[in-house]
DNA sequence: CTGTTAGCGCATTCAT
DNA sequence: ATGAATGCGCTAACAG
């Protein structure tokens, strides 16, 4: 049943003439050895094809030069920049990436996250998602965790997210210069507060820079979605249901805002002659729409490959320092100059 | 260095009070135990909360309960939607996903291949990509291989594709039915056709459903992009500058159809009234794009979990029958009749 | 059915 | 600097 080139450290050793130990050393490079006998080594090394056999690797280091990542949907964007990310910043290491998918249900998440375990990853990160504060702080004693996409109250030295409440600022603020000053938000419901808390922060943000221009948040401009396209179609149709005028719409998400640019086309309501729309994420197609839509781009990338670097920070037993990131505001056609 | 509690067979072993083997043989059901010693050993097994070292046991028995899976891209909607497939048909098995991303170029995707391997995978998933038949003819010979979304002529009982000529001859005769005559195709050029004759494939079919209501194909409806949305704004403006007139325009896939869409709306063209539009791919934002966008629908997350399926097949020994998929138009409102 | 005995292939002491 | 010896934790072949 067993495939691949059988040559072990000791054909190699024999070959080239010295002990397995040295071959060892060599390999790894972790004591001098003499230049002849490093030479005879690798060519042997080379022209046996010899592949060091990992699991006896690991058995005997303890360590499985693996990372977990935890991620919870394969298919979203935001989260697809992050595992690129992070696979460029694993790129020069000779780690490599372990993943699994949450599917956004905890008990899933957190069975995923002790398979993870049980695989013995050197180090793990977890992206978004709802498993307990109490459980990943068990797991970060034990191994070097970076949660990315979500922050975390009681450990913050482990979380790299981006600062939802000035990126709800900054849209907001942007709309309200644009001379808005009836701006309705899509958001998400309650019940996702613990789980997304940045569409809650985005929410905040929006509420802040309404009051600092001395506008009072009014709650008819304000419903809920679940973070997918249909629910920008409902959102869409209640705030019209309300009866309460608005002239731009500022949705937590790009998903919800393409529901909610369809829902409008449906009701003959232009963009953005007649009400201004802007998104959150920079999905790819957000720029292709009619007409291309404003957004708030998130590093996603950027946060992959930082959250990688400093996992192999942690396990080299540095602390790193984690930035916080910031969106940044994409301007496209799909915001007008209200009166 | 090491964390996780190191309690082991033995010590399990020694708490149940039988032998180590028997407690393997219990774990890994591989043997007839008795009932009673079996209860004393699951039960040892809870109160230690005992993980087997997964290295030890690759080590032992050869296996690394993982299966390679060699994608080109994540983030890419069709991909992403075999990765989850792949997910769910592994999910009920012991076997684990372990993911590389050959990001589309072909030093880096056999160099991610050699990683897997050297990883010792027990079989091996490859979604598209460009590596040279001879070279997974090699690999085939010595583990199980599946590769998705690609047809090899010397390899046919590993492959799983979708029927891409039907598929094309498929939306080609839908428009001819819509009463389109002068139907531009948007395809990929030449340079493509060995990675993505999956492209090649659908221009086939829409050629041959032309030639089948006696039309000849104009090259002159022909264009050419490299998938990405931008050129589809730029197919667009080939087409119009060639003064060819048209109708409906055929994109080979989703993303460059956004690009035309976006084009034709820069020219103040209609969708549908002056063109007639069809994607391919069901892309999630077609459906809100303006007007919703008629697409293929591929079924990616079907071909996903049948891969999975087969290639745990093929590791236990048996040779599975592989199907060929078929597209599903999907209607929506971006075609029109034509006179 | 069950305990004993050998490895699996490598890293890492310990001597030299 | 380098070889020999030991063990990582588990599976499997071997006896009984």
């Amino acid at each position: 049943m067993d495939n691949e080139n059988k040559v072990t450290i000791h054909d190699i050793a024999e070959k080239a003439g010295v002990s397995p130990s040295t071959v060892s050393r060599v390999l790894r490079n972790s004591a001098g050895v003499a230049e002849n006998k490093r030479d005879a080594v690798m060519q042997a090394v080379a022209e046996l094809d010899y592949r060091p056999n990992i699991f006896a690797q690991s058995l005997a280091s303890g360590q499985s030069m693996t990372i977990g990542v935890l991620t919870q949907n394969f298919g979203s964007p935001f989260y697809d920049g992050i595992l690129q990310g992070i696979l460029l910043g694993l790129e020069d290491s000779d780690y490599w990436p372990l993943f699994a998918d949450g599917r956004w249900q905890p008990a899933i998440e957190e069975q995923s996250l002790d398979l993870l375990l049980d695989r013995r990853v050197d180090g793990i990160i977890i992206i978004g998602g709802q498993i307990p504060e109490e459980k990943l702080q068990k797991v970060a004693a034990k191994t070097p965790l970076i949660v990315v996409a979500r922050g975390l109250k009681t450990m913050p030295q482990h979380c790299l997210y981006l600062d939802n409440f000035q990126a709800g600022y900054q849209v907001t603020k942007y709309l309200l210069e644009m001379g808005h000053r009836d701006i309705a938000h899509i958001t998400a419901p309650v019940a996702y507060e613990k789980t997304v808390n940045d569409i809650q922060k985005r929410y905040e943000g929006y509420q802040q820079a309404l009051r600092d221009v001395g506008l009072e948040p009014d709650p008819r401009l304000v419903v809920e979605g679940n973070l997918q396209q249909q629910s920008g179609v409902l959102a869409v149709e209640m705030l019209l249901s309300w009866g309460r005028p608005f002239s731009a719409i500022f949705s937590a998400n790009d998903q919800m805002v393409f529901g909610a640019r369809l829902a409008l086309f449906r009701r003959g309501i232009r963009v953005p002659e007649d009400v201004s729309l802007v998104g959150f994420d920079d999905e790819s197609s957000a720029a292709y729409m009619v007409p291309p839509l404003t957004t708030a781009h998130q590093p996603s990338v950027q946060m992959g490959q930082v959250a990688a670097q400093a996992i192999l920070q942690m396990i080299n037993g540095n602390s790193p320092d984690l930035p916080v990131f910031k969106a940044e505001l994409i301007i496209r056609e799909s915001v007008s100059r209200h009166r």
